[in-house]
DNA sequence: TACTGGATTCACT
DNA sequence: GTGAATCCAGTAA
């Protein structure tokens, strides 16, 4: 598989959160193909609003993993996008590729349907902490290309907690995928 | 130093 | 559909 090159995030975190799926993320023998992605850009309702220690990772980065600890249990993986400004992609749910057993057991079920199907489980599901918080993609998670998505197979929906957005679409997934999240 | 709530998930009802 | 689990970043004092 070819791997990613760093500029492909440099773009914009709508355009990157869209051409994401159908990417494959890899981490020690797991992987999955990206189903469904959130963009996150200047808006209210997201860490990138306002620059703090924990968020200023997303400023003039582009390319690395933001990946933050939430609810008491549960990490989320991002990747900074926007080389000139400030923003990030959420990636929500994979489908399953490799190392499938391994996941299996790490996220206690049998259920291949509930093994990446949402941002906390694939964290859980691949052992994606913290510790690898602000390393460089290709670092250690690595994404390759591995299908073509076309723009009829995407579907676009809000995001939860955007108020201000009418006409703007952040989350996509691929229509009629078995492992997007509820 | 103390308080509040979250880019979630799961077990219940 | 509702609530619990559970830590830590952010904020205010």
């Amino acid at each position: 598989m070819k791997k990613i090159q760093k500029a492909f995030f440099s773009r914009d975190a709508l355009v990157v959160a869209k051409e994401l799926l159908g990417k494959v993320i890899s981490y020690n023998n797991c992987s999955g193909i990206i189903v469904e992605t959130e963009a996150y850009k200047k808006d209210p309702a997201s860490h990138a609003f306002k620059i703090t220690p924990r968020s200023e990772i997303m400023l003039n980065s582009y390319g690395k993993f933001y990946i933050y600890f939430i609810y008491g249990m549960y990490h989320c993986l991002n990747i900074t996008t926007n080389k000139n400004d400030i923003g990030a992609v959420l990636i929500r749910s994979l489908q399953p590729l490799d190392g499938i057993s391994i996941m299996k057991k790490r996220r206690k079920t049998s259920d291949i349907h509930n093994l990446l199907s949402g941002p906390g489980k694939l964290c859980q599901a691949l052992n994606i902490t913290k510790s690898l918080n602000n390393t460089n993609v290709d670092d250690k998670i690595k994404v390759y290309y591995y299908k073509n998505i076309k723009n009829s197979e995407i579907e676009k929906t809000k995001r939860i907690g955007i108020k201000e957005s009418k006409d703007l679409d952040w989350r996509f997934y691929i229509k009629n995928n078995k492992f997007v999240s509820k």
